[in-house]
RNA sequence: GGCUGGGUAGCAGAGUGGUUAUGCAGCGGCCUGCAAAGCCGUGUACGCCGGUUCGAAUCCGACCCCAGCCUCCA
């Protein structure tokens, strides 16, 4: 049985779907202000994890990502770049589609933008104001009466006073509580905005995941995640918000992702220590980077080097030298899928589920020095459990030979060892072996096997 | 200061009250013209100090250290 590390709770816990059978997953997405980095690649290739998974396990899921297209830091950077709001998130929505199908992520259920969400949003907070959770102030922004809910803090295991000791609240005289956070902005000249009861404005960045993820899956549903550092405040409050508006449970399971690190230090966009997407993908194979970020627990932290990167090709080259040439099959009872399922069953350790994928390959390999064909049904499990991670669905040899994007070209490559072939059959070792190296300082590695030369990029 | 996580062999990274994680690197062997790949074998690992126990790296307590949150951040 599944089991699910739950923040709320600090407990793994076994999971069990509200409707059996039936998984709803929330998850906050990007604010698209800018390109997707490592830490948003984390979370994307993460909850895909999560929903492949439990997709294999028979459940049928419901998973929702949002784009935030509305906040401060978007109307600032659209200011900065004297470009049209919706052309900068739209330019943004699309570079994160890229970066996310690179790295295999599966489109979402649903991706509701909260631009498209206002009636959802303004009726959310006019119930809370008619419950007395939320009051206008004078500045016509709208506030959340935070001492008004009473678990407020039992996500991030704060109270109340223990955050107002804290250093960084600021003070505004509109609130009645520093702590009160914003459900409605007023909008200020020239800024985009929404009429609402209150005044022209938009919402608040919590607001739009309340009314989002409620109107998608309901007011009470099973998985909502994020990266760490929304636990607070963002998930705190979108359960003051939306517990207090439809009075019920909002979400049994939370689930956050660890940061991604450089040099034992948080990525994060306000230190500027972070690499995009793109940026990684320029030097390393996009599904080497899916195996990196897999390779560790989703909440643990994951550190961004060049080793760890190198470390995690080498790793999935084994993988996919176990699959070459091997004939297609079908998988038979072998148990791996038990021990691969026992493992994600685990909080979904991918970690360890990913130690049953080089079991299997050592038992192919076995098999294949005497008979590929023995060796096939295993392969084809194996593909079966990469691809419950997203790994392993390509064919070897695109895999092993790159692309040609530097370097010499296949037929360059093919021509050298031609030669070199010619020249073993002379049996002078002196060239062949020239040859061999000459390809080696170039990145290509030569396999002589089964009386066939094979090649590979490194 | 409060709250969360965590400290595992050369590196990365799971896990567990007593018996192999796994990958990379290293060492020995097989294979090979030689390599590569592969296979077999190979490691005085569990921050520190106490305690519980027949036995703890795994449970308990104190301590040290690291990261994060308490302000926008995935």
């Amino acid at each position: 049985m599944l089991h699910i590390y739950n923040s709320l709770t600090k407990k793994k816990e076994p999971f069990t779907p509200i409707t059996p059978g039936k998984v709803r997953l929330y998850v906050c997405g990007m604010t698209v202000y800018d390109y997707c980095h490592l830490g948003h690649a984390r979370v994307m290739v993460g909850f895909d994890m999560v929903a492949r998974y439990l997709r294999a396990r028979g459940n049928q899921v419901t998973y929702i990502r949002n784009i935030t297209d509305i906040d401060d830091k978007i109307i600032k950077r659209a200011q900065e770049n004297g470009e049209d709001i919706n052309a900068l998130t739209a330019r943004f929505i699309q570079a994160m589609h890229e970066d996310a199908t690179a790295l295999g992520v599966l489109p979402p259920d649903n991706e509701p933008r909260a631009t498209l969400h206002m009636p959802q949003i303004l009726s959310m907070i006019a119930k809370l104001i008619e419950q007395g959770f939320a009051y206008p102030a004078k500045n016509k922004d709208v506030y959340y009466r935070v001492r008004k809910f009473l678990p407020y803090g039992s996500l991030s295991g704060k109270t109340l006073d223990e955050l107002k000791i804290g250093a960084g609240v600021e003070v505004d005289e509109e609130k009645e509580d520093p702590l009160d956070f914003v459900l409605w902005k007023s909008a200020k000249p020239g800024e985009p905005q929404w009429d609402s009861p209150w005044g022209a404005g938009r919402p608040g960045w919590h607001i739009e995941c309340s009314a989002m993820s409620t109107t998608c899956l309901g007011n009470h549903f099973d998985i909502h995640g994020g990266g760490m550092d929304l636990k607070f405040p963002h998930h705190e409050n979108e359960i003051a918000q939306s517990e207090a508006a439809t009075g019920e449970k909002f979400v049994n399971t939370w689930m956050h992702i660890g940061f991604v690190r450089l040099d034992e230090e948080k990525m994060s966009k306000s230190l500027g220590n972070f690499f995009t997407v793109r940026e990684v993908l320029k030097k390393y194979d996009a599904e080497v980077v899916r195996y990196f970020i897999l390779g560790s627990h989703y909440r643990s932290p994951l550190d961004y080097s060049d080793e760890n990167l190198l470390g995690a090709k080498a790793a999935l080259t084994r993988l996919y030298l176990a699959l070459k040439d091997l004939p297609a099959a079908t998988p038979t009872a072998d148990g791996y899928e038990e021990k691969f399922n026992a493992a994600m069953d685990d909080d979904f350790n991918t970690p360890g589920a990913m130690a049953v994928l080089f079991e299997l390959a050592r038992d192919i390999n076995k098999l294949r020095e005497n008979n590929l064909a023995a060796a096939a049904p295993l392969g084809a499990r194996l593909r079966r459990l990469g691809d419950i991670l997203g790994l392993l669905q390509r064919k070897p040899q695109v895999f092993l030979q790159g692309d040609v994007a530097n370097g010499l070209a296949d037929e360059q490559i093919e021509a050298l060892i031609k030669q070199r072939v010619q020249a073993r059959q002379n049996r002078n070792w002196a060239e062949s072996d020239r040859i061999r190296d000459d390809l080696k300082a170039q990145g290509v590695i030569l396999e002589d096997t089964a009386g066939k030369t094979t090649w590979r990029r490194l």
